[in-house]
DNA sequence: TTGTAAGCGTTATCAC
DNA sequence: GTGATAACGCTTACAA
């Protein structure tokens, strides 16, 4: 549609294009009674600088791509990235939200697109640890930096922001055996490898404790299809059951999985905490409003998106030159004990 | 940083450029042959297209503006995001999300920054009825299509997508006063004008059973600052227990709104629904897992967003010209009654 | 203080 | 079938 150029104020107001252009960016070699014409012009006409042209030219665009696996509704995800929104209003960058929605095909093509709009940097949480890691190497190389959040792989040469997972995991198990719950269902995603921290510090937690690890107590259900996730699920404690050996504590390790097993177990009439206590790697805002209120291993969500964004920026401003050493930055994780694990109230009332 | 263009692949194979652009764009005029050889070396050496060269020469970007006026946690606007992603896929369409958080200003500044990057249309929720509304028409007559959803001006001359609020409130409010609870607060945000088809829902229920309207039951407090809007409301509350006229229901116009009303209510020590029955103008997905279980006006987030998105796009595909009639589409809302306004579960507790 | 011209990476028109 | 060339709107040496 119409739009007013840089082009079209020039002959206007009978000048050069170049004289327009400095003018609108306040150069010092236009005089000021000029500079007041063109801006009054601009202003009355409302033009808009055409950002298209001017990252052409300039070669950046001031904008960063954000490349998240779930959905928005994830209230985990949802917090990241008002942290990440938080800090891209500090340092004036504009955010393109991509989605891999968990798989790693459309994880490659939202990477290829980010950089076909020319973003200046890339945030992102990979499907896995591992998915397409070579390809993250290749971009930092030769596009633009990339800062990974939430998991990642630490074969992977760039800044991570995440949280101490293991230590994480292996306080909410220890917690569940505290309260003397020893049969745990530990459910996670079936990309992640077994050397994914939450599961190395849920396995700890059980052998400092010598209770037994026990294979048929881990679910592995796919996270890109909640359907399947939700079927998986419900089999798992379903098959249990009917072994007699069925959990009495289910440890989620991410937030969907656990806050969709609490709809699971309210659906199989399965009582929390009572029949089986629920703990979760998740985040508060939510977790506080559930349900029965849900006990998680609390991660600081808005942080998280807040310093990504930041050292993704501090990386841009080397203007392709690589910093000495790249960070990896783990946050703590708190555990916040709330009644899906408590049972003392339950007893009271 | 390094990207390699169309030019590199011209002299790599000691073809023109034009020839390889539309090698790689599958022209007729293109031998097989060739094509073979460009796309091989495309793919070989990673070429990504640049699409701001592209879009600047083509003169659109295929990608749409979001502007909503929330943060992401809000897990209504994250449902309507989830709806507006799902039709982008199927449209091919990228999109670029800006928040104004509930600022006029904020307002005009993302919608003057997606026309700068070129977006071929505009997805907004209005901070309010009126915000910005000359603006927006001069913008469809000038420069893109917008379509508005969730909130709008009716003197906005364009597409528009959100939900029967007149009816919703009124069946909220007409449930409240079946469960005689007749002392009933509406809290709705400070601007929202007194024809807002939320409070005018209200109204009438309340003069169909002839409940005089008091003015001292309608709070309007701030949706920009949500330390504001919580001590509005807790104040309001106070105020009135000091009064000796504490409600005995209240109706939250949104989604935000509500969900701190149960928060301050719970710090308040004030119980649901036994002293105070709650209703919400909100959304299914958390509604359920919050505690108590929240009433609400059911509102299709998610065919809002679906929706919106595509009724967009085919406003874009007009290019330029205008529709014979702009639509208002107004999607049903149900009542979904729960815990926090049932009071037969509670007297049997 | 202002103007000219080249160029960013594409596409499209027209010639060969 | 392939190749020059201009143009999209802007910035930036360099010239005047």
């Amino acid at each position: 549609m119409s739009n007013i150029t840089i082009k079209d104020i020039a002959k206007a107001l009978n000048l050069s294009v170049s004289t327009i252009s400095k003018a609108l960016n306040n150069s010092y070699e236009i005089g000021d009674e000029t500079k007041q014409r063109v801006n009054d012009y601009a202003k009355a006409n409302n033009y808009k600088p055409n950002r298209l042209a001017k990252s052409l030219k300039i070669g950046h665009t001031n904008s960063i791509g954000v490349l998240v696996c779930s959905y928005f509704s994830s209230t985990f995800l949802a917090q990241i990235l008002d942290g990440i929104q938080k800090a891209s209003l500090e340092t004036g960058h504009d955010i393109i939200i991509m989605q891999s929605f968990e798989n790693v095909d459309n994880e490659k093509a939202c990477l290829d697109a980010l950089i076909s709009k020319g973003v200046d940097g890339i945030l992102m949480a990979p499907v896995s640890e591992t998915s397409n890691s070579e390809y993250l190497n290749y971009i930092t190389q030769n596009h633009c930096p990339i800062v990974l959040f939430d998991r990642f792989n630490p074969a992977i040469e760039t800044t991570k922001i995440g949280v101490n997972e293991y230590k994480g995991a292996f306080e909410a198990t220890q917690h569940l055996i505290n309260i003397n719950r020893k049969r745990i269902l530990f459910i996670t995603g079936d990309k992640f490898g077994e050397n994914n921290q939450r599961i190395l510090g849920f396995k700890k937690a059980l052998k400092n404790l010598d209770i037994p690890f026990n294979q048929r107590y881990m679910v592995y259900c796919s996270l890109e299809d909640t359907e399947a996730m939700d079927a998986k699920i419900c089999q798992s404690i379903q098959q249990l059951t009917e072994a007699n050996i069925r959990p009495n504590a289910i440890f989620g390790a991410t937030d969907v999985i656990t806050t969709r097993t609490l709809g699971i177990l309210a659906n199989l009439k399965i009582k929390v905490p009572e029949d089986i206590a629920v703990i979760g790697f998740a985040n508060t805002d939510i977790a506080f409003s559930l349900n029965p209120s849900l006990s998680t291993i609390r991660q600081p969500a808005r942080d998280i998106g807040y310093l990504a964004l930041n050292k993704l920026v501090e990386l841009i401003d080397l203007h392709g030159k690589k910093p000495a050493q790249y960070e990896t930055i783990l946050l703590e994780t708190t555990i916040q004990l709330r009644n899906s694990t408590n049972l003392e109230t339950v007893q009271q009332a």
